[in-house]
This record gives C-alpha cells, sequence and structure tokens, in this order.
DNA sequence: GAGGTTAACGGCACCAGGTGCCAGAATCAA
DNA sequence: TTGATTCTGGCACCTGGTGCCGTTAACCTC
C-alpha cells in the first residue's frame, strides 16, 4: 500500500472544494488558474498536474460516472424496448443523494450556463454519447458508429441537457420526471402526437 | 453609398480563404493567427477585427444561413406534419451547389473534427437550435423554450452532426440522403422498429 | 542511519490567443 | 485645406497551458 516518492500534497476533491468556492464568489472566468494554487496552497504547475485544464475542475471524476451508466444499460432486462431501456436507464443515471443535490446543482449551474465550459463539455459529451451508441449496437444489431445509433444517442444526450437546463431553471423540479418527461414528448413528437393528445 | 472614413483592407471572406489555404498546409491547430496575418498582409490586430477568435474563421457568415433555415421552415406548408417538415427543412438547408462541394467539406472537416473546434461550434449549434425550437413552438403550441420543444431541437440537432460525420468519412455519400435517413431511423427507434423490420 | 531510488513539487521561461489603448493613415464632405 | 470619420496596426499586458529541471520528501535496503 505505500509507495515510494513524496507524497501528493491535496487531491483532486480538495482541490475542486478549494476551487468551487473561488467560482462561487468571483465566477468561473474571473477566477484564475494562479488564485486557485493560491488558495489552495500548491504551485500553479502542480495544479496543472491535478487538472489538464481549468475546465476540467467541474467534471471530477467523470469516467467512473461513465462506468456507472455502461452498467446501468447493460442491467437493463432484454424484453424492455430500446428507448423505454435507455429512458430508464438515463433516469437513474441521473439520480443523485438527497444531500449531494446542492453540490450537483452547482456543478451542472457551471458546465451547462458558462460559455466556454459547455464549450468544453463536448469532448465527455461524446464519450457518453459513445456508451448509449454502444448499448444501440448491442440491442439492433447494428454498429455503434451507425448512422442511426449515433442519432439516438445525439437525440438522448440533447433530451439529458434540455432536462438539466429546465432543472436548473426551477429549483422545485424533480430531474428524474423531467428527463422522463423529455424522452417521451420526444416520442410523441415523432408519432404526432406532440402538443395535441398526448398529455 | 460612400461612407467616410479609411477603406477596409480585406474582407471576411477574403481572409477566410488565407486561412483555409494555411490550415490545409499545416492543420488548424498549427496555424497561428500570426502567420494567417503575415499571410493576408494585415496586422495581427487587424485580424480580431475581422473575426473574434481564430474557431470562428471556419463558420463564415453563420447569420446569414440560419436566416435560411428560419425560412425555410416557415415555408414548409401546416399540413405536413411536425417532423415530416423538420426533416424535409434539414435536408434543404444542407444542400450545396456541386461546385460548393469541396469547400464545404473542408469547412465541416474542420468544424466537426478539429477538437477545439467542435467544441467552440457549441455556440453555433445553440442558436441553430433554437430556430427549430421556435418552429416547434408555433406548431404545437408549446413555448420554444418548453422541454419537448429543446429536447426536438436537439435530437435533430443530432441528426445533422451525425450525418455529417458519415458524409465526411464516405465521399461518396449523398448528404441529403444520409439526413433523411437518421430522422426516419431515429423516428423507428421510438416506435420499435429499429434494427428490425423497417429496412 | 546513510545512501539510493522514486515520485511529487514548483519555479522559470516560453508560447499562443485575446484585449485595451492609442497614434497614425486613409477617405469623404465642406 | 480642414475636420470628421473610420479603419489600421503596433505595443503592452493578461491568461491558460507546457517543457524543462533542480529540489524535496517519502520509501527501501544495507
Amino acid at each position: 500500500m505505500s509507495h515510494p516518492g513524496r507524497k501528493r500534497v491535496t487531491s483532486r476533491a480538495e482541490l475542486e472544494h478549494t476551487a468551487f468556492a473561488l467560482f462561487a464568489a468571483r465566477g468561473f472566468e474571473q477566477t484564475t488558474v494562479d488564485e486557485i494554487a493560491a488558495a489552495a496552497g500548491i504551485g500553479r504547475r502542480t495544479f496543472f498536474r491535478y487538472f489538464p485544464s481549468k475546465n476540467d475542475v467541474p467534471w471530477g471524476a467523470f469516467e467512473v460516472e461513465l462506468d456507472r451508466m455502461r452498467v446501468r444499460l447493460k442491467a437493463c432486462p432484454p424484453e424492455v424496448p430500446l428507448m423505454d431501456a435507455i429512458r430508464l436507464a438515463l433516469i437513474d443515471f441521473n439520480r443523485v443523494a438527497p444531500e449531494q443535490v446542492p453540490l450537483h446543482r452547482r456543478r451542472m449551474e457551471l458546465i451547462l450556463r458558462v460559455p466556454t465550459l459547455f464549450a468544453h463539455s463536448t469532448l465527455r459529451f461524446t464519450a457518453w454519447r459513445q456508451v448509449v451508441a454502444e448499448f444501440v449496437g448491442e440491442r439492433t444489431g447494428l454498429r455503434p458508429d451507425d448512422l442511426a445509433s449515433q442519432a439516438v444517442a445525439h437525440a438522448v444526450l440533447g433530451v439529458a441537457v434540455a432536462g438539466y437546463e429546465h432543472w436548473l431553471d426551477d429549483a422545485s423540479a424533480d430531474l428524474g420526471a423531467l428527463l422522463d418527461d423529455g424522452m417521451r414528448q420526444l416520442g410523441a413528437a415523432f408519432d404526432g402526437s406532440l402538443g395535441s393528445g398526448s398529455r
């Protein structure tokens, strides 16, 4: 368990915490890396050993999350229709413990509302879509990079982003319900019942 | 028609042309703004008066294009079902004259394949989605920022991006057919026929 | 506990994109 | 010619990000 070499002086999580406090106080763009490093008591150079860029701070440990989504999709029994399986996994994946809601809110506020951050998110989004596309592939026999698989993955991500946008606007909203609704309404749009009968 | 003041020494289009040549030769990331400015015979400072950033060069005059999409959607008769109208407008919007195909290809290759450029595109994508969402709003009576409108807009953009990805991979492919296919298959996914019967 | 190995730290110099400021150059109208 | 107007481009400066490299702190072995 013990490794040779100097011990790490801080951690991603701790650094994230320090940074979030500054972001809340001054805003993301106005906070420089020097300020974060100074507040954390580390050198600027060291900051970049914990995070490849300032833009990566709000994302925390996303790789782990990605895997959660993958597992969640796979756990769905094959009888459940494709889009239902995805819808349920999407809802479940975005469930957070009540005590974690405030942090999750601030995190998503940064990611979705700060323009440069939203832009930088495309990389993560692409990875997330890939997970969905692979699931579509497994279910349908298509290749994950097939047009249909990719289109579905894009659409699902779109529902997620749109759902989050509404969740951020409305503090009392239930994220799971929004995502459920988004998926169903998108389906309704395709069968022609959007805005008329379905709800 | 004549204005006072010094004449502009170049134009967006000309600058874009110069830049594209350099991008083709050295790659986007490897080309510095100084090099573009030098090649165009202008000062670096002046470059930033024609384009707010290097990332904006490949987008050309996108505002105009946006308006074309808006008009194209509005031109669709109300009898045509919502998603059909959007599908047809999407195909038509992305039709380019044969002689413009090579340029359009290079443009889209940059935008979709260069990571930082793809990331930066989110701003334009958001504007484009908004046009679709507004159309959904008009047709259904929902608000454009309603979850359903936004979800549809996200999905359609997703189909467009996925379609372009395939078009870039396959030089012989017909972009219009890909977009048509993408929209139909997304619909098929929702009614459960994806991968089984429909094609 | 001395010495070697290992790994993290952090300063320094440097690059690139982007901005504010401002003096100067070009154009038009009077 | 003068003056208003508008574009130009140099300069200094800021910020994010990287390569380099000497230093520091831990562990392990003898």
